[in-house]
DNA sequence: TTGTAGGCGTTATCAA
DNA sequence: TTGATAACGCCTACAA
């Protein structure tokens, strides 16, 4: 700038002036500035004017993995609402490591990032307690963080279930399985909640249970022993995508298989044969309200701290009356 | 820092010679200042470090869309390079909009990013001709840009086209549609011009060629059309994702549909019936090496800019020899 | 309308 | 071993 200043031949403010679009320039002035700063290819170190007034205009996001299409639709989501307030977006992988998490949300902290939104390692995030109580805007999404009170948007786990079972026990199905996540992950646990009491709703026990990891050939075996139960079980509940494609690997080819609902929509289930049943999460939904609230307390808003649930849609394909 | 250097009772100074572990400091003093920073909280303000060393430890990456699996893949690429660099991920979608994406490129460049990964929206480029020619680095990903030279990192479209060819003919297939995207798309071009280079290796005519956009109706119109012919198509390349989809749509249900390649892998790609052969381009190999490119140039090395084409993969699954 | 001085939080330089 | 002072590039406050 101070280049542009003596080849203008005024003074650094006058050239900050025009810079900044600020009044009381005489135009030829402004004009002699434009002229310099284009010569000189100039452009705003936005790093210094942040500098002074503290804030840098930029959010972070820390998920899981930025490949997963979960993420990367939150991610998106993030994006969008950051770019139309003026913020750049920066993020990154923690791969469920909560060391990896911490050391990320300790970089975007150095770098003063006016807020961070961040789908929770499994682990106690006191760590992040002091910046919070000093006003750090942090919103939580898909899961909850013990050991700091913060803003959190979650999907409608419990609900989505209910709408699952409530679905199949409709199409006339008496005993159900779910076969959900490593129960290591908060998602996990409450998905088989929500199956739980949905059962206990109809006065059926949930009692065909089996938390993951699964691989297919796992699968396989549990399926071929549900199924051959008396009374058996004809329908099942997977508990993620990650899952509902293992069970499709699973059950790809066997001449008996349950109706299924899997939990998470996923790309092409409505061209599978049979097209997949699911109950929707809704990722853009996910991380639009979670960048809005993020938003909301950076502008100022600093009411508690609040827990946002937002609804599953049960998109009825036809794997809920398939079973053969 | 000065709060901490004073409740230390000792020089600014010293209190960032105790921060970056520089050497010369009393160990009784250095325990002092650590336990001020403990006490105070503190953490260096990265924006502020950076300013004097005029680095700033971030990328920038603009695709079109954050959430298609395809761009977050890359993206992904990019941040796990990025963290092992000790550097930050800026990202934004550009919508396939050029004013938008010099809107981004114009964003990260005021604030220092110390390079760019651009998947170029179609348009001329030489908006950054200035800024390459000054030693921003810059890698183009997945499509050149015009108007400007520098690194470029591209799939062998024309490779993977010819391997779509030779697997159908291979199979027997005599006559083969293809049905591609938007010429206005650099990658459709070139999947057509690869279309019919294969073709005419195998003395074969490539007259059987529809160009996007496409709906499924229109797909199938198009489909009721080609296999009627004499001889009729028995088979159809599909020049990228959303128009194998889409053809996967219209071919849904239909009594009679021809053998299938499409060009690039998608999940789940292999549990439909028939499962899907497909040509596999590698976006986390794109983003890795693009980003290893440009971490290259960061790190001062210029030699005159590169193009890296990266193989593709045929995937042989079970569509290629489907026929009815 | 234009310019000067001071400061944002850090590090480099050089002196003590 | 420690510290004072001047940058980095910009903006605010105030003066001319």
């Amino acid at each position: 700038m101070v280049d542009v200043a003596s080849r203008a031949r005024v003074s650094l403010k006058t050239v900050s002036r025009v810079v900044n679009r600020e009044p009381n320039v005489r135009p030829e002035t402004a004009e002699r500035v434009r002229a310099a700063i284009k010569e000189l290819g100039f452009r705003r170190n936005d790093g210094a004017m942040r500098l002074r007034s503290g804030r840098t205009a930029s959010i972070g996001l820390i998920v899981e993995d930025l490949a997963n299409p979960f993420y990367s639709a939150v991610a998106a989501a993030c994006e969008r609402v950051a770019r139309r307030q003026d913020h750049v977006l920066i993020t990154a992988s923690a791969e469920g490591l909560p060391d990896r998490e911490q050391a990320i949300a300790g970089a975007f902290l150095a770098r003063r990032v006016d807020g961070l939104i961040i789908v929770p390692a499994q682990s106690d995030h006191k760590w992040l307690a002091d910046e919070v109580a000093r006003g750090l805007p942090v919103v939580f999404v898909d899961r909850p963080a013990t050991g700091v009170e913060s803003d959190t948007v979650l999907a409608d786990n419990e609900g989505g279930m209910r709408s699952a079972v409530d679905h199949l026990m409709a199409l006339g199905h008496e005993r159900i399985g779910f076969l959900g996540d490593d129960p290591q992950f908060w998602t996990a646990q409450r998905r088989l909640a929500g199956f739980r009491t949905a059962m206990a709703r109809h006065d059926r026990p949930a009692d065909v249970v089996a938390m993951g990891p699964h691989s297919a050939d796992a699968i396989r075996e549990l399926l071929d022993d549900w199924t051959a139960r008396e009374p058996a079980v004809t329908a099942l509940i997977t508990g993620n995508n990650r899952v509902t494609v293992e069970a499709l690997r699973a059950l790809r080819g066997q001449t008996t298989a349950p109706a299924l609902v899997g939990f998470d929509d996923f790309e092409l289930a409505d061209m599978l044969s049979p097209a997949i049943s699911v109950v929707a999460q809704q990722p853009v939904e996910l991380g639009t309200v979670a960048a809005d609230l993020l938003f909301s307390r950076i502008h100022g808003e600093h009411t508690s701290p609040r827990r946002v649930v937002l609804p599953t849609e049960l998109i009825v394909r036809e794997s809920g009356r398939w079973h053969r």
